[in-house]
Order: structure tokens, then sequence, then C-alpha cells
DNA sequence: CGCAGGGTTGATGGGTATCAAGAATGGTGG
DNA sequence: CCACCATTCTTGATACCCATCAACCCTGCG
């Protein structure tokens, strides 16, 4: 991998260490699978619904979502993209699955070549068991997001949202004094919540005012984590973390 | 296996063989697999929170769902089973995860052993890829779901599940003068739809007023399918069968 | 400077929850 | 076979959460 955007994959390492064991070794030779790191602008499309799955595409830098839009017009955000996050996991079956990927800021991408990445597997099977625990932790992360859609009311939807973004960010070191970056609009937030704006706007005043949360420019800031949590019914060992819970993962 | 129960795993042949081309060889070979093959009454819990995934479980009879508890007791339902279902894809990745599974009616369930199928999968790697297919597919089954709790309103979301049930349920043959058992109450579909029992009741009232869907004794009935899908705004290539698409699949 | 996108606020209505009670249904034991 | 009971279904009344519509404000940017 050329080194020549000055991003380091290293979010992505940590993601799959903080899944499964892998030695010094493994992690380099993983890291020389990528063969391309490439820019997007903010709103760009990183994936096509129909597009093919040649690629493993990753989240290196900024925020993106997953989305599909109804015939109506209507767009559902199925998953927010943190750093190390796998874009779409449709080329462990080599089916297309209806959905896009879209950036929300600036988003720098690696892309790894399914082929080499399934032959490496060969060699280091850990590869490939740490994309099926990716994949299970990503199950379950939307699993949770059905749940908030059935069964939480607003203020806590927004809340579970925020403590999962929260979680997701410490896994790979990216949360700094209870501080992390994240570039959804309260529109984005609505058409990931089930909400509309205008009451994403009204829920996230009220979780201020309960000094529980900060938000603006892109920066969210959790000021009381624990409280939060109660009030979003969040149970972290439901996202299938196994070896991480709440502690951060070090990259050594 | 043993047929003494008079069951024959045919949906699961069914439901695999639709997603990836099988061999008779094979497909023999899968039913050999088969080590138990056991009955549980209605209501009661076919897996458990954090069962081991030593087995893979799979529906052959009856109705059955996946579900979540919140800890202030509400309960999500995040999937409906029909025969030939895989109960649940934790093996896949050896983590457990947070959902239970439990018997809508009177059920017949296989169980496979995960080492004997891995097993198999070395000289039949159709196996894992049937597997991975399958999972891809539950996938996106639970990502129309959260489309359908996030955008769709309560007609809607009644019309959609009842689209995708019959399409599943004609994938692997059960489906007769569109007609088929489902035994879900209306409280279990309130719990999966988001909604109240009682709305769910006056909702299928509107849709048998309309002439769209009969409902009784765990029997349903869609009298038209196309406006039925219309109205839920059902798009069946977006649940990822790609293979099967809306005719059914017979068995060779 | 003007424009566009995002955030904020108020007014109003509708979709759905909740509560309560009664009617069907089905299973069970006497 | 029937009486009984629990579960499910049905219906009506009321309340509330959240959507929608319509402004207006703020900020960054060309």
């Amino acid at each position: 991998m050329t080194d020549r955007n000055l991003v380091s994959i290293r979010p992505f390492l940590a993601n799959l260490a903080g899944l499964v064991r892998m030695r010094e070794e493994e992690l380099t030779h993983l890291m020389h699978l990528v063969k391309a790191l490439n820019r997007h602008t903010a709103h760009q499309h990183i994936l096509e619904e129909e597009a093919p799955s040649d690629r493993i595409v990753v989240l290196i830098q900024g925020s993106a979502c997953r989305f599909r839009r109804l015939p109506n017009g209507r767009r559902q955000i199925t998953a927010f993209l943190v750093p190390g996050d796998i874009c779409d996991y449709r080329f462990l079956s080599s089916g297309t699955v209806g959905q896009s990927v879209a950036a929300l800021s600036p988003v720098a991408v690696a892309r790894i070549p399914v082929e080499a990445f399934v032959a490496a597997s060969e060699t280091y099977p850990v590869f490939m068991r740490a994309m099926l625990s990716a994949s299970a932790v990503n199950d379950a992360i939307m699993r949770e997001w059905m749940i908030s859609l059935g069964q939480r009311n607003a203020l806590e939807r927004v809340a579970y949202l925020l403590c999962e973004l929260e979680l997701r960010m410490r896994r790979v070191g990216l949360v700094e004094d209870g501080s992390f970056s994240f570039a959804a609009t309260q529109a984005d937030l609505g058409d990931a919540l089930g909400l509309s704006s205008v009451h994403v706007n009204r829920t996230l005043q009220e979780l201020r005012r309960r000094h529980l949360v900060g938000m603006s420019k892109g920066v969210v800031t959790l000021y009381d984590v624990d409280s939060l949590g109660r009030l979003a019914l969040f149970e972290p060992h439901s996202l299938g973390y196994d070896r991480a819970g709440r502690a951060a993962v070090p990259m050594h």
C-alpha cells in the first residue's frame, strides 16, 4: 500500500484486532493487501446499490452511511459507518444487495481485492474469521436498530444511537474526553431513526438541557455516558463485542 | 438421520437449493448431516440467548420467531422463521449474540453439528457458500424490516410483512392457492412491527375490508398479491433472492 | 453580498398508544 | 360431552407523541 495520502489504516486494524487475536505478522500482511486508498467528498456515493463486490471497501476516515430509498422517495439510513468499518458485506456471498453507501463528510476509503483477501485467508484463516466476526457484529448492530425503531421513543432512540457510536468510536481509539467526530445532519439522524428532522432537533435540545449531550460542528460530546445509557436502555454486551466490552482497545 | 417423526427436511433443502446450485449427491450428503429432529410445543424456547452454537438449528415445520427483550420488559421480534430457515447464524462466527428463538406453533426442528458441517464443507464448498448466501438473505430481510419500522405506516407495515412471508413460503413450496400457514397472534405481529396489538387488529380489518387479505386460525390468504405489494412498497428483488425471483422453486 | 444548507421555533393535525370491557375461541378436566 | 378457563380477538373512548407545514435565523462560502 502506498501511503501517499498520509492516512494510515489503523482504525481498520484496531477494529479487527478487537474481534480476533492477531499477531503482528498477520496485521502487517493484512495491511499490505490494501491496494487503493481513495478520498471522497461529502455526499458522494462510495458504493452503488448494484455495484459488483470484487473489492472489500473499508472506511478509514470520516463518517458515512448505508441507506436505501423506497419507491415513494423516502430514505432509510440502515447504518452509520465509523472509521475501521467495512462498508458492505456483500462480498461474503457474492450476491448484490439493494443498498448504497454514501459519505457524510469527506472520507478516506481503503479497498482490498476480494480475490487476494480470500487467497491470503488460506494462509491466515484468522482473516476470514475476523471478517465473519465483523459481520456478526454488524448484524447485532442492525438488530439493535430494529429494537430502537420498534420499541424506543424519540429520546431513547437518539440517546441509544449516541451510546452506540461512542462505543464503536472508542473501540478504534477515536474518543477523546468523551468527544468524537460524527458528521450526520439532523435530517440524516431523522432518516436513520425514523423521526422527522424537526423532532430530532427538539430531542437533541432536551438531551442538551439535561446536560447529557453536546453536539455541534460534527463533534459529539457525551457528558454522562452512564446516565445516557440508562435512558437509552443501552446494553453494550448486546452488540456482540465479546473481547472489547467497555474498555478501549489500545493499538500496541 | 432417522425419519422416525415422518417429517422430511425438504423445506431446508429447497431453501438452500434456491440459493446455490446443488447436485443430487450434495443434497443427499447434506441430508445425512442432520443428527437430530425434535419437536417443540408452541411458546417453547428453541434457542436461548446465550446458548453455545455447536449446532446449526433449522426450522422444518411450523412458525417461530427471533426476539429480544429490553430491560423495561418490552419485546421486539426481530424475525419470523418459516420452514427451511436457519434459526440463528451465530455459528458462523462462534460468538454468542443476545437473541432467543421461540416457537409460535408446534414446530419440528433439525440440528446439524457445526463441526460435521464444517468438515463436510471441505469436500463440498457449496455447503458453506449456501450458508453465507442464506445469511446474506437474512441480512436483507432484516434491512427491509428496519425500513418498515422507520418509514412505513401501520397499513404498509402489515402489508409488507405479509408479502414477505408469502414470498418466503412460496420459495419452499408452502403456498397453495395464495394461502399459507402462519401462527403469529396479533400481539406477536405488534411486537414485530412496532405496533400495539389493538392497532394491528384494526389494520388487519382494513386489509380485509379492501379484499386484500384473509387471516384466521393461523392461515393467511392473499387475495391480490400485486395490489398488496404496491400498497406495501414491496420490492421482491431487495430481499436478495437472486435465483428465485417471484417464481416458485420446484424440488428437482 | 447574496445564496444555500442546516438549525430553530411555533401552530396544528393525525396516527397510534393506552385503557377498559366485552365477545369469540380453543383447550382441558370432570 | 359439556362447563370452565385462559387466551385471543374486537370495539370504543381518550390522550399523546410525533409529523407536517411554514417561517425565520444562522453560518459558511462563492
